[in-house]
DNA sequence: TAACCATACGGAGGGTTCCTCCGGTTGGTC
DNA sequence: GACCAACCGGAGGAACCCTCCGTATGGTTA
């Protein structure tokens, strides 16, 4: 409780770090099995750094998983900063379904580490507060600025995307679900105030 | 095409089938991740020989899972001549969601095997085909027994079992898919001509 | 700034599993 | 009963896992 508040020594940190990137880049390519070995020589560290950060191979993926989540809801603000919240919102969109697309080896491999009794359905609950949240402050940007349809709620956005990821089943088709994103995106900005002004 | 036809000599068939039901035995209490070689010593057989035979362990993994389906399916033929076609259907249902919740990992395998490109997604299309059959068969006989309602497809049947399987998350909960196939049943005997006569 | 120590590092090493390769064996056939 | 194609077994090299402990270093205190 209170060894876990102390921050990281300087060296520490910057070794996990590394090893979260290395990691990253591993998974992505090689898909979750990728050797841990590589993976420490990788971020320039022992293999027992490794292990000291990360216990099991599961703790390993749940930081990736982590660190991908905060990058994708981090990239609201910077959007939102540099360009239209219309176009902002479209491109968060696609960003999250290739997101989804290329980290559910990990995902599937996290939710079987969820039978072993750990804590990582929290770690969902987590994530899906997170990513609605991220949501809801693009397409509120988005509805006052007058470019997308007032009535459409974040949980709802996010569900529709999440169905999108599901429905398309193989990973292999990415192509059709960036077009269903765009499908998307065209009908929230379709009866926008700004082309229909509202009557009621 | 034709070193295909050929059968096998009799120790290889013999070989063969040890080493699926080793493997079987394995991959359902310890997943499909135990130890080949432990299975070959169980099968009483050389590595040498399970190599031959399941050059990967995906192909080991789909012949335990087609050898599993065939029993599964195998057993409507069996439970019809044993008992009346109600009980049949009623004892098949609860097989099949036993069925699915042992094989969830192995049909996962399957599932990422498909994206190395080899004929796996054409394993799917014959394993619901071959269980919409079995499902078919076993209707078809409750239902010309007047013993349970006549309005209800194959087809439909299958989905709802599906369903059932999917909507239970943790397989830890198979008490509750056990409870729901019950239901189920007890819905498909509700309108039987046998307790309800048919007035249109 | 120097000394101290809790914290963190590295990688050797023992164990497990994977998979190949080839000399020996055996079922089926003439 | 003899022959050969088909089949078997398991030794062995490679890859990976994970632990353990001697060494190094960041941060703190005097």
């Amino acid at each position: 409780m209170d060894k876990d508040s102390r921050p990281l020594r300087a060296d520490a940190r910057r070794n996990r770090d590394s090893l979260v990137a290395a990691a990253t880049a591993a998974f992505t390519t090689q898909g979750v099995e990728a050797s841990l070995e590589d993976i420490a020589a990788e971020a320039g560290v022992g293999i027992g750094t490794l292990y000291r950060h990360f216990p099991t191979r599961a703790v390993l993926i749940e930081a990736v998983y982590r660190s991908e989540l905060e990058r994708l809801c981090d990239a609201a603000d910077t959007l939102l900063a540099e360009r239209a919240p219309d176009e902002a919102l479209a491109e968060w969109m696609q960003r999250f379904v290739a997101h989804v697309a290329a980290k559910r080896g990990m995902a599937q491999a996290l939710k079987s580490a969820v039978a072993s009794g750990d804590g990582s359905s929290e770690l969902f609950a987590y994530a899906h507060q997170r990513i609605r949240t991220a949501a809801g402050q693009l397409l509120a940007a988005a509805s006052a600025a007058g470019l997308v349809r007032a009535d459409v709620e974040a949980t709802d956005l996010v569900r529709a995307m999440s169905g999108i990821c599901l429905g398309s089943d193989l990973s292999a088709s990415t192509e059709q679900a960036r077009r269903l994103v765009a499908l998307l995106m065209d009908g929230l900005r379709y009866s926008a105030p700004a082309s229909v002004p509202v009557t009621a």
